[in-house]
DNA sequence: ACCTGAACACCGTTCAAGT
DNA sequence: ACCTGAACACCGTTCAAGT
């Protein structure tokens, strides 16, 4: 309150960290209402600029929308990296904790879910987007780091945990998808299905397919 | 051309079937160009027609993207059902040939495959649509039949096949899903980790899960 | 019955003008 | 530097008016 600063900052010209709160504001209007609901005149004026101070800060609305995305990224990770740091639980109860988690973020944030795993907002990343894509990989290297101690341990056969991985995160993910999409008509069943999912996915994964 | 019908037919003004002539053109600009560069005013001025032209056939574009959605279950259905009929091949051999089809069918039609099986237009599909949503479910059905017969002749364990359908489903559709999003970079490898997924699956559904 | 053309309310984006 | 307000080019939808 003393500094020329703080003065600055509680003027309503100029409005702080505008590109924060754009991001902030955009992530929760998403999550809460729907990616439909983001609109640049509604975000703008819950935080009482114009629409086109927007492009002070982003060349696009997509550009803003993929900042979005990496925030959600960062949640995510949040989540998962504890899980799977956790060397006091045992590999089958980390793999079974992170896929637990990871559904739960899907089926809390379907809208967000969707902006981070589909198709809309990813071809553009590579072109737009100033930060690599390491974030987008974590998740997927930690369940390799994963798949890797459980073939060190036996538990699964030795296969090439790229693979591995992909198959994994495409059973876990496709659960998912269909879930927050609708399209699996059974919500209350869905104790049974991840419990069957997962005991499928780690008998399976015990053999190593030679043959043909 | 001597009837006053064909006559009628081949005026300008009175177009035909344009309620078919509209889902067909919508169905190849979506399939094609994707779901962004289907506009009304595109379409209509493709058919030579008036935007509002539309709203005598469909009360929204949402309820003519339906009809869409209808076209396209039916195509993906003409492709699997003949598979899951063959009863000349093995379980095992249309199980496979099933999975590779549906891949393919995502691989080539990847904006039409996430129409059918996104969340955008399927919530409201209840509420706008006329016809019963049997279709959506008969791929479904088949995958649920086969693994009956893959249960009676002992090939997978003995489970509600209801769970087991769904876990295979979402298995091979987030295998699509991830693919036709960029999120696998490793379509050069897709050979590998499809021929890997059906191990895994058909492995673990070898064995009843018992425990816990 | 079926279609037209103008109008409406939205959207993202641009840009000269303000401080 | 940072923001404003008006304008632009799109979109889906509506409706009085034509045949």
């Amino acid at each position: 309150m003393n500094t020329p600063e703080s003065i600055k900052k509680t003027s309503s010209y100029h409005h702080g960290n505008l590109k924060e709160s754009l991001l902030t504001t955009a992530l929760e209007m998403v999550d809460k209402e729907g990616i439909d609901a983001l609109t640049l005149r509604e975000l703008t004026m819950r935080l009482g600029t114009s629409r086109s101070a927007v492009y002070r800060h982003f060349p696009s609305k997509e550009a803003l929308i993929l900042g979005v995305i990496e925030k959600g990224y960062e949640r995510l990770d949040l989540l998962l990296t504890p899980i799977f740091q956790d060397k006091h639980s045992s590999v089958a109860e980390r793999f079974d904790r992170m896929g637990r988690e990871y559904l739960d973020f899907a089926i809390h944030h379907p809208t967000l879910y969707r902006l981070l795993f589909g198709d809309k907002y990813h071809r553009e990343r590579e072109e737009l987007c100033d930060y690599k894509d390491e974030n987008q990989a974590t998740g997927l290297y930690a369940l390799i780091g994963l798949l890797l101690e459980a073939q060190e341990q036996g538990i699964i056969a030795q296969a090439n945990p790229m693979v591995q991985a992909a198959m994994v995160w495409a059973s876990i993910h496709g659960l998912a998808s269909l879930l927050i999409d609708g399209h699996l008509l059974m919500r209350e069943n869905m104790e049974e299905i991840y419990v069957y999912s997962q005991s499928v996915l780690l008998n399976g994964l015990k053999r190593i397919p030679k043959d043909e």
